[in-house]
DNA sequence: TCCAATTAGTGGCATATGCCACCTTCGCCG
DNA sequence: CGGCGAAGGTGGCATATGCCACTAATTGGA
């Protein structure tokens, strides 16, 4: 087997799963065209929606993204009126987010195109199954190899 | 625990697999780091190696990725030298793709750092959960969902 | 109290991806 | 053999993400 990479095959765990993502990121976002949201942008008006008033740094660290990346993707929603940032009353550097009463309503048409989405997958892949594909991808989510690409002496 | 969101808690499927991607991303981004590629880059100059001066579409095909996205994709590695394009001699429509030399050892010194990745990803992880994990990632980005969003009657 | 270090975000730049419109080439058919 | 629809890409536009440099606000000392 010192070739053979037939279509798609790949031994590079981040291949892999970039390749997955973008293949379900294409079906959730096909779900939820109608809504007119992307998968990430569901993905993150949900993240605020449970969240109560969330700083941008704490949406930022559970969703493991970068800061300001977290800022760029906000835009749109900001934009679209779906989404609103404020200054936090004890820190004035801390700003933080809520939906808007539009990004709400936004928000339970898009889990109804999002609950089919889940569906569709979960009748495919089993119930069991994605529940634990979820949890081994927590896991390897929060791993945290502290890139000692040298040195690490301390 | 109605809700109780913990930090990075979510049954989006798509979301968990997104968030996971970013954060191994981004570790297999610092491991390539020394040699100035990305994780999608190696993993598109390693596809375009195994593969036999593909064409744009084979691989797009290959890595479940849209053509344009790839030709964009492409774009940097073109400019800095590591890939080049040429018309197919029987189909004009058609372009291929290959290393140039440069492109190779570039390859090979990305490879030894990947390996770096690979092996501490899986020391972690373990080399059987690995594998099974890629396993069902491949699975999931094999799936067909035809989005039939309204009514598939037939 | 005032400055240094820290913390929280923002803006700029670059890559990653997708969709859509458009252009070329091909292959097929009358 | 001329035109039409299909196949294969390219370019434009928009979002997704990351890193770095920089700004603003806080916090801890001295």
């Amino acid at each position: 087997m010192t070739e053979s990479h037939g279509p798609g095959f790949s031994l590079c765990n981040n291949a892999t799963l970039r390749r997955a993502g973008r293949s379900l990121g294409r079906f959730y976002d096909d779900m939820l065209a109608p809504s007119g949201l992307k998968g990430t942008q569901f993905g993150l008006l949900f993240q605020i929606d449970v969240s109560d008033e969330p700083t941008m740094g704490a949406i930022a660290e559970a969703l493991i993204m970068d800061l300001s990346a977290l800022g760029h993707t906000l835009k749109p929603l900001i934009r679209d009126g779906f989404v609103e940032t404020f200054t936090d009353r004890d820190d004035r550097r801390v700003r933080r987010v809520r939906l808007t009463p539009e990004g709400k309503v936004k928000l339970e048409e898009a889990i109804k195109l999002w609950s089919m989405a889940q569906q569709r997958f979960e009748a495919v892949v089993g119930k069991e199954r994605a529940a634990q594909l979820r949890a081994a991808l927590d896991e390897i989510a929060a791993l945290d190899f502290d890139t000692p690409t040298a040195a690490p002496s301390d």
